[in-house]
DNA sequence: TGCATCTTCTACGTCTTGTAGAACTATTTT
DNA sequence: AAAATAGTTCTACAAGACGTAGAAGATGCA
């Protein structure tokens, strides 16, 4: 459920840091600017890794123009928050779950649970 | 990091049940039971598991009895809070992930963080 | 010491992911 | 419109994770 492997989180990183829209092009580009060899992977690479994430539906796909663009479906926080609760959603024991995750937080942390919790 | 698969989380499910210890073929049996079907895989496949188990960390082994005995290294719930930490350990944008997650709480739950983060 | 029990080694099929060429389709240029 | 160019999909393969288990090796009891 989880796993994106090592490209496809990379892909994801890149749409996840602009909130726009990217052709497989644009992204073959910033990976390689990106990697410590500066090796480009060949555009057929990105496309694939990019069907995969869209059957994935982490990623949605514009294919009116021509270069087809791609954005990411959830801002990454969203994901992430996502994440978080599929893990809970497993526990029997939500609450004990919880009591240790926050027992685990810094104090600023906390304190910005504290103000959250506050206003809703 | 997070995925297990789906026979190693079969048997982390046991060993997280009760907190003793269980030998491959304590476990081999409670499987069987609780599967649909009621076949009863190989010894060696759960000592397989196991093994792997061992590796990943998921699970210690007693190896001074014969049959060895298994036990999770980590309660269950310290398990989905270090998931949970894991996933917003990846997060630039940590106060955003959990405006999101804690958005998404039910109120009781949200009454059991109060409390929670009332009594620290 | 021989047998029964238990564990480790080895192995294979399947699925996921990284990787990319080949083949196909759409757009642009002449 | 035909040819060239750009872009996308199909097909494929290698590597690693996982489910599965037989074969081989180790241990302990009668």
């Amino acid at each position: 459920m989880n796993s994106l492997g090592e490209l496809e989180r990379s892909v994801m990183d890149l749409l996840w840091a602009g909130s726009e829209s990217f052709s497989a092009y644009d992204l073959q580009a910033k990976l390689a600017e990106r990697s410590e060899s500066g090796r480009e992977l060949a555009a057929t690479t990105i496309l694939t890794v990019l069907s995969r994430l869209e059957n994935k539906n982490f990623v949605v796909r514009e294919r009116q123009t021509r270069p087809h663009l791609y954005r990411a479906a959830a801002a990454r926080e969203a994901h992430m928050a996502d994440l978080m609760h599929e893990v809970l959603g497993g526990a029997s024991d939500r609450a004990a779950v919880l009591e240790r995750f926050v027992g685990q937080v810094s104090s600023e942390e906390a304190e910005t649970l504290r103000r959250i919790l506050a206003g809703r």
